[in-house]
DNA sequence: TCTATATCATACCTGTTGGGTATTCATATG
DNA sequence: CATATGAATACCCAACAGGTATGATATAGA
């Protein structure tokens, strides 16, 4: 069985008359008589019953036309679907993430990504950066988001945006840090890192910019994660510099004090495999690019 | 499309290798490589990443080879419909009755049937004998239930049984109706007659019956229908005679008494088309002739 | 580095088949 | 009985599916 046929079957059954189903269709008369013959025979049942005025369809005949309807209606329906997976529409988006950009910004790149492309499912997994650069490169995942991603030659690394940084200190601390003490002050304070592992990582970038600024931070401890950094804030062992987004959040324990003068020190950025041209990233970037970058800015 | 694409992409999907697909389809590999091909081409859209290995399935691939899946097995299970409906397992079989067979013998018909064909849906009316006829013709029904119908050239009527005949007589009489005593207290009765319509009926049996056993009976009344007929009978209007079957059935008010010395000279027909070939006609008429006749008998 | 191998793609041929035209057959209608 | 309508048939051609042979490519192994 072809769909030929059952496109014809169904013109003949809606005209009831091989000539003008045939006239619909496009093509002569006897083709249409022949396909019909041809599934008759194929399925051993009798469809149409011809008459003087044209052609009738059997009981059978019109069980079939139903079932044909739905195949061809089925049919239309998974080419629509392809095109849709085709553009990037319909299907998994495998995305991971890793450290503090999933407190606030991911949620809010995945929300809008949603909203743009409300098909697609997004399977979000917390991996640490090197292992989402394997599981890049293996295809596991379409896209991944961090800071300070290491360098590899398939990976392209994408910024889409970056922030200021800001420094919690505990609640109960009666200071208030601005341009005029901040310096005074960090001379003399202690820090807490974080995160320990993944170099190069925010730590890293953190020394460094306090050795610039020619302070040289007495170090109470490096944590794994933000979350614990802030906690021993709260009680006391020491700073912590954050991102600034960090400091929407609401952390029991801590305040928050810009530190414009840090500059824009903190990217945020996203990785995928240099060779990846599936539409579900093209998806994904067409996306970040329209609501976190400017026009033009940051493509490859 | 056709089907055939459906069918290559499913085996190079399953094998993931165009060679080994042809080999399961029993063609060489070219073909399988241009059919897909082709398919792509016409959905503008890659469904297969060749690799050095053999063929992945792109996402967009993926998202068609579950709505292929689905297509052909959609194909697959409306041509076993079909076929179950060229065998009259499939579809209404459009029925009517008219008369007392209605009370018994047309449920254990219909009943049968549909223990037989369980998926043919059963669209039963009540219709007056003459319409039947009308109905059958130009295809409204299959076939009809009913005594006595006028002959018609193109109808066929199948005698399904014959039963013999019973007399209601009034509850609160206190007699008993039998062999040696029917003749003599008929021959002083009065009787209520039915139905008044339809001729020939059983009312017209019924007198040609009592006339030939030298019976002029004395007509109380002629009614519509049976039911109308035994009411009257229960109130003392005279006595109703029925068919046996009739008896079988609770009524209120009056009792009966069979009359074997009438014979088997209630038949119960259905009628059909001469020209019906349909499956559903078929079937009706095969579920008929294995419960209700002997074997070889009576058929056209 | 140079095969050997496994894969899909391409070129080309052939036979089948789908579609076209002309005609015939069947049947109803005036 | 002629005519009209519609399906079926006969025959032709072109398109296309499938076959064989070969090419292109990439990987694995010597």
């Amino acid at each position: 069985m072809e769909l030929r046929q059952l496109r014809y079957l169904i013109a003949v059954a809606e005209e009831e008359n091989f000539g003008r189903a045939a006239l619909k269709l496009n093509i002569s008369q006897p083709p249409v008589t022949r396909q019909i013959k041809k599934l008759e025979e194929e399925l051993g049942v009798q469809l149409f019953k011809r008459t003087q005025k044209g052609a009738a369809l059997t009981a059978a005949g019109g069980v079939f036309l139903g079932d044909a309807r739905q195949i061809m209606s089925l049919v239309h329906r998974s080419v629509e679907r392809v095109e849709a997976a085709h553009r990037g529409e319909l299907g998994t988006a495998e995305v991971a993430y890793f450290g503090s950009p999933s407190l606030k910004i991911v949620p809010e790149i995945l929300q809008v990504f949603k909203n743009d492309y409300p098909d697609v499912e997004i399977n979000l997994r917390r991996i640490p950066k090197r292992e989402q650069i394997r599981a890049i490169k293996v295809g596991e995942i379409h896209m991944g988001f961090g800071r300070y991603f290491p360098h590899d030659p398939d990976i392209y690394t994408e910024e889409i945006l970056t922030e200021g940084l800001a420094v919690a200190v505990p609640k109960y601390l009666d200071i208030d840090i601005h341009a005029s003490n901040w310096k005074k002050i960090f001379k003399s304070a202690s820090f807490v890192l974080f995160p320990a592992a993944g170099r190069p990582n925010f730590a890293d970038e953190v020394l460094s910019i306090l050795n610039r600024e020619g302070i040289d931070p007495q170090i109470g401890n490096v944590t794994e994660d933000i979350h614990s950094a802030l906690i021993l804030t709260a009680v006391g062992e020491g700073f912590t510099i954050t991102p600034s987004s960090v400091a929407d959040l609401n952390w029991s324990g801590v305040k928050f004090f810009e530190l414009p003068e840090f500059g824009m020190a903190c990217p945020l950025n996203c990785i995928f495999r240099k060779s990846d041209t599936s539409p579900i990233l093209r998806a994904l970037r067409t996306s970040i690019r329209r609501h976190f970058q400017k026009p033009g800015e940051g493509m490859k």
